[in-house]
This record gives C-alpha cells, sequence and structure tokens, in this order.
DNA sequence: TATTAGTAGTTCATGCCGTGAACTTCCGCA
DNA sequence: TGCGGAAGTTCACGGCATGAACTACTAATA
C-alpha cells in the first residue's frame, strides 16, 4: 500500500545517494559532475547550459567559477558575438568527465540489481520515457536551440 | 541506446524538481518537507530521524533548527534519559506535513502521466522495491531500533 | 563510590548550491 | 547616434552538508 508519489521521492532519494557517491569518488559534486559531463563531448554557451541543466543563468555562472577554478573547464568567447560565451571541457576535464560517466554507467544500475531482469528493463524504458519527456534534449549536432516548453525551469 | 545508468540519475532530476515544487508551494524545502513527514505521524530521536533520512546528526540539528523557529516541530526530553531529544510535530506542523503529504500523493505521479497503464504500474514496483531495499523503514509500532545494515550513511 | 568510557545531541567554521536584484558589456536596429 | 534587449556576471543572503570540537548525561568498571 505505498504512496505512489512517496516511493518516487524515495527512489529519486536512492539514486541522488548513490550518484553523489560515485561523483564524490572522483571529487566532483553532483552538479559539478552534470555540467561536466554535459560539455564533455561538445562545448555549449552558457545559456544552453542553462536550460539544458535547468537551472538560472546566475547559478550556473558561480558553479563554472568553481570548476574552471579547479581546471576542468574553459570559458571561451567567439569573435562573431563577444557577448556569449562557449564552455568546453580541459583535456583534464575531459579525463575525469569520462572516467566518471564510465563508472555511474557501471556501478549505479547496481540499485536495480536484486529486480527481475524484465522488471529491471522495463523500469529502463519508463524512466527513458518521462525522461525525453521533462529533460530538453540537445540533438548531437545540435544549433544551440532548445525547445523552451517542457522546460521545468520556467518563470511563471 | 540511453544508458541506464545516465537516464536513472535524469528521473531523480525530474522527481527532485518536482517534489521542490511542490514543497515550495508549501513554503518548505525539500530536506524540511522529509522531516515533518518523517514524523508527522509518530514523534522520533534526533538519532532515529538521522539514520532514517540518512542524515549526519549535526546536519539534522540545524534542519530542526530551522524547522522549530518556524513553529512546525518541538523539541522534547524525556525524563528516563535527558541526553535523548524526541522530536515531534506541532499541530501547526502536522497541517502543514499533512496538506504537502496529500499533494505530493496527487501531483507527483503527474510525471509518470503519458505512459502506458502497466508500465506504469511496473515503474511503481519497481520503485518500491528498490526503495524498500535501500531506505530503512520504520515499522509502525517500532520500538526505535534501526537496522543497520544497507543504510546508505554508513561509515566505512 | 569515584572514575572512566561511551552515547546523544549541539556548535562552529567552511564550502557548495540556488535565488533575486542590480549591474556591465555587447549586438542589432532605427 | 542612440536605444532596447540579450548574454553573463556580481553581490548578499539563506539552506544544506561536512569535519572537528564540544557539553551533558548515562552506564560500566574498579
Amino acid at each position: 500500500m505505498e504512496d505512489f508519489g512517496d516511493v518516487l521521492v524515495w527512489l529519486a532519494v536512492v539514486i541522488q545517494r548513490r550518484y553523489a557517491e560515485i561523483c564524490g569518488e572522483h571529487d566532483l559534486t553532483p552538479a559539478q559532475a552534470q555540467l561536466l559531463c554535459s560539455i564533455k563531448d561538445r562545448p555549449l554557451r552558457m545559456a544552453e547550459l542553462a536550460g539544458s541543466l535547468g537551472m538560472a543563468k546566475n547559478a550556473l555562472s558561480q558553479l563554472v567559477d568553481r570548476i574552471e577554478r579547479r581546471g576542468l573547464v574553459q570559458r571561451d568567447s567567439p569573435e562573431i558575438d563577444r557577448r556569449v560565451i562557449v564552455l568546453a571541457v580541459t583535456p583534464e576535464g575531459k579525463k575525469i568527465a569520462e572516467a566518471l560517466y564510465a563508472d555511474v554507467s557501471r556501478r549505479l544500475p547496481d540499485i536495480a540489481d536484486n529486480l527481475e531482469p524484465d522488471l529491471r528493463q522495463t523500469l529502463r524504458t519508463a524512466a527513458v520515457q518521462i525522461t525525453n519527456r521533462y529533460i530538453p534534449r540537445l540533438a548531437d549536432g545540435s544549433t544551440g536551440m532548445l525547445t523552451p516548453a517542457t522546460n521545468a525551469a520556467e518563470k511563471r
């Protein structure tokens, strides 16, 4: 008779705890880890990144400050428009991002270890459908335009 | 071809965002909300609560400070052992906790709205199994003893 | 009984994270 | 030329978590 809403919250807690644990082993906080993984394969502008991570621009700016201070990330300003900042990983940052991502891939699904294989598979499907709906995904060859709809961080 | 680990993390993000949103409407942060709901039906000692929420005692102490300052919660010390603090909701706190809980129950599952009914049901089952494994649940007539195993906050 | 060890909880300093408000710099346009 | 808006930043503030040191109390020991 567990309530669905309640159990979803606790599920999120379990996932976040394990994620934070793995991030910690790579000396990263969850927020830093998500930022790093978001740009590990392609640089992004601050505004894109903010939309993609669902955070305000100013919060992102400060998050980038902290990661840049550690040399994992690099701000760059294109000639064409000097207002924008394009954020890219440094070689060091890329190494860490990839190690972390691989670790998350390998070890985070452990939480579903004791589930029946098909239950596990269905969980995966459900998770994919939900995230596809709520998380704005950048296509690989993205132009940088985000679909503003379905973004959880809209203002009222 | 979404990676399972990755998609689980984003699922957690979706859930937490929605949860934070609902909590915000009741003027609570997620941490405050979880604390309040943990004791809305039965008082708990600080140490139990810390174990139940998976946080350190000192963090809990400060969290309680903030909620107590708002009059939602009350510290009490039993005669039998003056060291322990039993935490209970005030009438006001209980009212808020119940309104919040009902709201979470009703509106958080919205994130799974567009799933097929049986997929939705399976998600529920999977979530229940995972949380049962990783979240130490206090039985209703609990003696206060937590099973120390499977607690994510153990020390090495 | 007096000492000691351990338990329950708190306090403090520090750092990360997010918010709202005000700000700078720069582009585009009239 | 000058103005509106876009992209980022800065600041002050509060919530949250951690490690280390601390108080108050109980329980075990001698």
